[in-house]
Order: structure tokens, then sequence, then C-alpha cells
DNA sequence: CTGAAAGCGCTAACAC
DNA sequence: GTGTTAGCGCTTTCAG
């Protein structure tokens, strides 16, 4: 208490044994070149000292801090944070420290995090979103620092990414209904203007659409829904519009009109089925359980992160925009 | 390609407006004493060379490096999610970045994230878990640096913390049992050795039981169960054991043994009434809805990290142990 | 109000 | 093998 317990650095280390900072730098940094007596003198110095190096300095001094931002729109949501549970493991299993910031997928704050963890000299960046927005591409693009993508798409690929190919899972899943003789097939959408929800889901949708020769029907789709409450209330529109099925882009959100279809008397699968896309908890713990879609998120994160390590290490890539395989999950919500 | 841009040091805008490095340190720092048309000068020279301080830099020769390291059990987690946004928000709002750590509530891999987050030179930190060993506790003081605990209970109450009264809504929620005649009260823990579980948790309920008195019966009591599948899997044990109500410590397992009861056939709440403790989604998107403990989970970390603020200003705090209160929320899993 | 100078703790050539 | 010497980019006295 009130003693400054200052930390022992690498020039009291030093000191204690009688040797250079250099030498002491060189065993704590695993160089082969130390004679093995004073590499153990040194050791049991540090030992004794309780030094640890000061990863502050370390960094201004190598240029690496080996921390790694992770830009991402929410944690709260499952599919985001499983995610970076992936990029988490990953990070760590590689010595990477992962700084975390929220976006609300805001664009904006997007464009501040990504400044901001540049200025804290991360090694490389790892970001999720429903966009890229071009000033937050050109804001990356400023700082030389490796980026991947992780679940978000980026048109002209211009950076590195993972994802699974969501245009052929949405063409696929409504395919899966017109086979099945359905033909009003709503689909639930985030937005109505970000590149993965129109040009990936909602083309896929149109995509399959026209090939089974279904004309689309703009009443059937519905943009905007980003919580299990949005989906609640997004039910009785549903039910109006005289959908047969609905294909939802979130767990929660299909989850919320699976209810609120339910809770109006509407049977589901026998009235009405449903799909969504992520397979996280909430598919599982749904009455009738959900099927959908299963991307491996744990997967892509941990891809992703592992793609990044290798761009730090200025090595590489085999392939630039990694494509993962997803899977349908049959439950009960489908026939 | 290939230029090395290198980005713009504080050297470089000194020398562009020809002033002293001290100068434009001043102005980025924002001090007082500079005259006005030097600050103009040197602010215009910082936005066309586009500099943009290093934090490393600064860090090292501030010895601060606006950054927190959070340590939490497993982001994908809601209740310690939900804990991390109110965190992270209040965070950003301080200027300050979060460095977080994943440990699966692990003891080993706490102390070691607390280790590194200290070599990185954080200002503070802020840890959640169910258990703080006393490792872990030794750690922290080793570094000096300011702590306080989110969700998470101390003995001794050695740290700063914010939390809701574990004990007092166990025995709350218990005593509401007793209370319409139940006297058969399955409760669910996580553990059967963490604090939280059983000083507070399984206390409040004991106490409850004594005051009612209920004699206790260890065939009642469900340590270990940490997800929905594990929640799932209690089920028919718990109708074996007779409960004619169950207390369960976390939303995904209660909305498991939920599930596992209905899909048994046992009719929710008519033979057996359920309560959970986070007030997560998962309690809202049960058939029945799940009745719950509300804990301000996003106030919780919010509190938590505008303390660390102060400690981290070297403010003192008004109260080291914040209590904040919890709510009960009825809804159709309790009659 | 502004500049000079001394570090912050460490890495990284470059000598010996 | 080991030591010397420069910095890394910035903050912070201390002068003036």
């Amino acid at each position: 208490m009130g003693e400054e317990k200052k930390n022992a650095t690498i020039y009291d280390v030093a000191a204690a044994v009688g040797v250079s900072l250099a030498t002491v730098s060189r065993v704590v940094n695993g160089s082969e070149n130390v004679r093995p007596a004073t590499r153990d003198k040194v050791l049991s110095a540090i030992k004794e000292l309780g030094y640890r190096p000061n990863a502050v300095a370390r960094g201004l001094a190598s240029k690496k801090t080996t921390t790694v931002g992770v830009v991402m729109p929410d944690m709260t949501n499952l599919f985001y944070s499983e995610l970076t549970r992936g990029i988490d493991d990953v990070a760590n299993m590689y010595q990477y420290d992962v700084l975390l910031t929220n976006t609300d997928d805001d664009p904006k704050r997007a464009l501040t995090a990504v400044r901001n963890l540049a200025d804290k000299q991360i090694d490389g960046l790892l970001f999720m979103g429903s966009q890229l927005s071009d000033e937050v591409l050109a804001a990356i693009q400023a700082t030389d620092v490796p980026v991947v993508l992780a679940g978000s798409v980026n048109h002209g690929r211009v950076l590195p990414s993972v994802n699974i190919d969501y245009k052929k899972a949405f063409a696929e899943v409504t395919d899966n209904f017109l086979q099945a003789g359905k033909k009003r097939l709503a689909l639930v959408l985030g937005s109505d203007d970000r590149a993965i929800d129109q040009d990936y889901r909602r083309a896929g949708y149109e995509k399959a659409l026209a090939e089974g020769g279904i004309a689309l029907d703009e009443g059937l789709i519905f943009a905007g829904a980003r919580s299990y409450q949005d989906g609640q209330n997004l039910a009785e529109a549903i039910e109006k519009a005289g959908a047969e099925a609905v294909i939802a882009y979130d767990d929660e959100v299909a989850l919320g009109v699976l209810n609120g279809l339910q809770d109006m008397g509407k049977k589901v699968p026998d009235e009405i089925e449903i799909v969504s896309a992520n397979n996280t908890t909430f598919t599982m713990v749904a009455r009738p359980e959900i099927s959908s879609i299963d991307q491996p998120k744990y997967d892509i994160g941990a891809v992703a992160m592992r793609l990044l390590t290798k761009l730090m290490d200025k090595e590489s890539l085999d392939e630039e925009q990694v494509v993962l395989p997803y899977t349908m999950v049959k439950r009960q919500s489908t026939k």
C-alpha cells in the first residue's frame, strides 16, 4: 500500500545477472545464441525478480503488438458470438490477444472502430458485419493492416473472407419448398439495402423462384427484422400475405415468427412451414424445433483467424475467398 | 504496393509546422497552453499529413494504455455477453478499448488471462466468472491494476463488485413456491463447489426452506448443469424426484428442463412449475414463457465499468460492493 | 506559450 | 556468445 511496486525491467534482470540487456532479451525471446549456463542464470533471475516483459515497450520496439482487432456488430447475437468464439480460440492458439469492438452493424461506428484499432497498432483485423462500407474499406486499406472478413461479404472480393455460399444456400432452401409444391414463400431479411441480404440471400431466393417458374411477389418479402420481437410482429403480416412457408435469415427472428404464428393459432408445420439460417441454440429450443441452414459458425471464425495469422506472418494464402460447406438441418418446422 | 507507407509521426508534424514535438503533443492532448494561431497551424498540418498518434508509443511514455482487460467465461452465453455489452458501451463512452478473454470459467485459464493482460499494461480489469480462485486473486493483486468484479462474487469482499443479492433472490423464489403450498422444490445449479452456487444460490434456497420449516432433501438438488442439453437430460431425474417446481440458475438450462419435461408429457405449469434466474431472451421464446428473476445484466456490466473508470482515475468509490435491485418476472411457467 | 532533453522498456543491428 | 548503441513515437519535466 503506497509503496510503488515498480515491476522489474529487463534492465534489472541484466544487472542482477551481470549481463547486458541484449542477453536477457535473447533468452526471453528464445534465441539460440546464448550459452546454456548464462541462460540458466538469466532464467532464474527472471523468476526471482518476477520479471515479465512489458508488451507495450515490446510493441513499440518491434512494431508488433501480438494483438488483433475484432470488429463485430453485436456480441449478444449468438451468430456473431459463436463466430467470435472461433476467432478467439484460434487467436489464443497463436498467442494473439483480441481487442473487441461492437458496432451495432453501424458503418459509422465501424469506421471509428477501425481507426481506433489501427491507432493501437493491431497486427491484424477481423471484420464482421452485414455490410462493408466504402469508407470502412478505405480506412482499412489506409492502415496497411492485414484483414480478413468472417461471415461477411465484400463486393469485388477485394478482401480475403470466409463464408458459406449464401446465395446457393438460400436458393436451395427456396427450391426445396418449391419441389414440395409450395409456391408462396415468405422471405424475411434483416435489411433492404445490405449486400448480404440483397445480393446473396434475396438473390438466391429469386434465382430459385425464377428457375421454378414462379413470379416474384414483393408482398412476400419482409425486410428490416432484427430481433425476436420483430419476428413476432411480422407473423400477422406473413399470415395475411398468404405464405405457405417462411425463410428467415436469422434464428431469433425465425423463432419470433414461429411463436407469433402459433400464438395466433396457426399450425406449424401443417399450415405453414419455417426454415431459418444460422442454426444457433434458438432453433433447438423452439417447439416445434426449427429446420435450419447450418453454417459452421465456429469454423468460419476459426478459419478466418487462421488466415489472418498467415497474412500477419507475410505468408500467401492458397485461396483468398474461402467458402465453407453448409448443411441443411431438418427438424420439425418443415415437412 | 511495396511502398512502405510510413505513417506520419509527431515529429513530421512538428517539422512541417516548424514547432517542437512538445507543442504538437500539447495540441494533440488538448493542452490549454498553446497560442490559438499555432494550434491552428498544427491542427491543419495534422490533417494534411493524416497524422494519428501511435497509441503504443503513447502507452509506453505515459504509462496509460486506455485499454481495459475483460475476463469472461464464455461469450456465447447470453448472460455474460449482455453483461459485457454493458461493459463495452461504458468503456467506449470513456474512451477505453476492451481486450477480451474467454476462460470457459476455468481458473487456470483465468490465471493466464490475467497475467497476459497485465503484460499488456491494461489500465484496469473487469472480471466475470462463477469463481475467483486464490491464485487469480493473487495474480490480480500482484499487478496493481484496479479491478471490479461483475456479476461475480468474492468472499471476504476484498475486491469491488457489482451484483444483485443472489441469496435473497433465491430465497425469495423459494419462499414464493412455499407460500403457494409447494414443498418439493428442485434446485438446479451449475456446480457443486463454486461460491456463487453454494454460498449464495443454494444458501438462499436453504434459508427459505428452513424458515418455511421444510426439511432439505439433497435428492432435489441438481448440480453441474451447464447447457440446454444438460437441462434436458435432467428432466427425467427431476420428475422422478417428485419435484413440484424447479428453480434453475440459468435460462438455457431452465429451458432444457422445461422442454424435457414437456416432451415427456408433463404439463407446465399445471403439474410442475419452473423459474429461472437470468431473464435472457431464452425465457421469452419458450412456450410456455418462463418466469424468471430479472437481473439487470446490462446495468451490472455498465455500473461495474463505471466503477472501474473511477478507480483508474484514482477516485474513491462511494461503495465498493454495489448491489443492484432484481425483480421477479412472472410469466406462464408459474401460477 | 514554447522548446530541449530525458526517458518509457524493449528490440535489433552491428561490433567484438 | 555477448555487449553496445541506436532508436521505436510519444509524454513530461524543466527552462526560458
